[in-house]
DNA sequence: AATGGCCTTATTGTCGGACAATCATACTAT
DNA sequence: ATAGTATGATTGTCCGACAATAAGGCCATT
């Protein structure tokens, strides 16, 4: 405060109003599933016009504060679901020219621990779903898009049998980036396919049977050889990741 | 395909209008820093009312897919800053009641890879933001909060050392989750603070010499750390983290 | 009782026009 | 070169309007 001015803030209106309603969402005042007033209700205890309200709607609308069910009038309070909150993220990334290498890095990191959880909290259901990502990833060994689905579909269940729930939300725009490199990957390198059923055979062993040790060690070299996979197929770990 | 009709897609005006230009902004036809045109000439441009366009952008300008320079008109096409991604996640989080445990989790995860990188990663201007963060900290023993946010700062700086630029954007939302619990922790267990600051000393020192092993298995015990410090604190690990 | 048709009302999506505020730019005077 | 001034372009906000349609109540049919 060495007698320099703040800089006085501005705030368009919509702006302010979208603040107040996302501040009333976050403070639990209004919750998860509530239906939002009428537009027209809304413009009058704000004191500005529904156009107003219109704009701020969309902007809560794009953070996925509020929401409309399918075919339908009114508005409900949401709270953002993974799947949107990963497409911001992968927007992110993509405009930020992140590299195959970067994502990569980041699977590296996240996914061992990841198995290990997994061991280590896995329920019935949870199990199954495992139990059913490797079942089709082996089942499908005709489309490589297909099998780049199901080798995401894996780490998907992998990450939600941890029992974290931020993790899934963090590493799924990392599987949405990868997917076309994936794609690519499992094209040019036909032994890589067969490698990677054989790793998730052994890591779905080991998380049903407890052993957090294998289960990490496995993945670990699971996502390692990714990266084998990715140089044979020709893909440049240093050039920006493909976008869909 | 079998028999069901596929849910035929409605969708507004100002929902495909923001799309359309999302994509080219997505697509690179839009480069970061490109100037919109002027909400009239979009207007006619979609054949729409500028309302629906003035919709469309609000849309937009909520995902930081364009922005508006500080005291200036035009729109320009933006790249989503970490920060305001780290905003958008932090919210996802809070509102899905993810637990201090959960949090304390994934840095367990995330840190000491982070630590490791920075080891291997350093550069003289990496470096001198960990020295800065370090010192601060050290000679900031006077308040709370202002400690809490120091050891945010000293993470940033060790990740934004490693030179993945995935990291910092994930771990940010997760140190904005922390700050208040962090606040509380060093408020109540006083040997708490002398101890992260030997830690943090201990990385410094690690990352500085190039050390990655020791750099990585001192911000694991430093992470670990927390956890008793949060116990003795009297933090429940299993509360929702609380909100600011 | 459940189903389907019909009507009324409430609400949204979109439009057109309007106006003040203010940013951008060119021009002028000092 | 700098500061002031005039002009046009652009945004923020308002008003009023209307078609389309979701919500909800009522009624007849099965």
């Amino acid at each position: 405060m060495n007698g320099q001015f703040e800089t006085l803030s501005f705030a368009p209106g919509y702006r302010r109003v979208a603040a107040a309603i996302a501040e009333r969402i976050l403070d639990r005042r209004l919750k998860h599933g509530d239906p939002l007033p009428p537009e027209t209700e809304l413009a009058t205890q704000f004191g500005v016009n529904r156009s107003t309200i219109r704009e701020a709607l969309r902007e809560l609308e794009s953070a996925d504060l509020v929401a409309r069910r399918r075919g339908t009038k009114r508005m409900v309070v949401a709270r953002p679901a993974a799947s949107r909150v990963a497409g911001r993220l992968r927007h992110a990334f993509a405009l930020h020219d992140v590299t195959v290498r970067e994502v990569w890095a980041m699977l590296e990191v996240l996914e061992p621990p990841a198995a290990e959880a997994a061991a280590l909290a896995r329920t019935p259901a949870t199990l199954a779903r495992i139990t059913a990502a490797v079942a089709a990833y082996q089942a499908d060994h005709a489309a490589a898009p297909a099998a780049a689905a199901g080798v995401g579909e894996f780490f998907r269940a992998v990450a939600a049998a941890g029992g974290n729930r931020i993790l899934p939300l963090m590493h799924e725009p990392l599987l949405q980036l990868l997917a076309v490199a994936l794609g690519v990957m499992i094209d040019a390198a036909p032994p890589a396919r067969a490698r990677i059923g054989v790793a998730q055979a052994r890591i779905h062993e080991a998380i049903e049977r407890g052993d957090a040790e294998l289960a990490r060690s496995w993945m670990a070299k699971h996502v390692r050889d990714f990266r084998r996979g990715f140089e044979i197929g020709g893909i440049d770990l240093d050039t920006p990741v493909p976008i869909d």
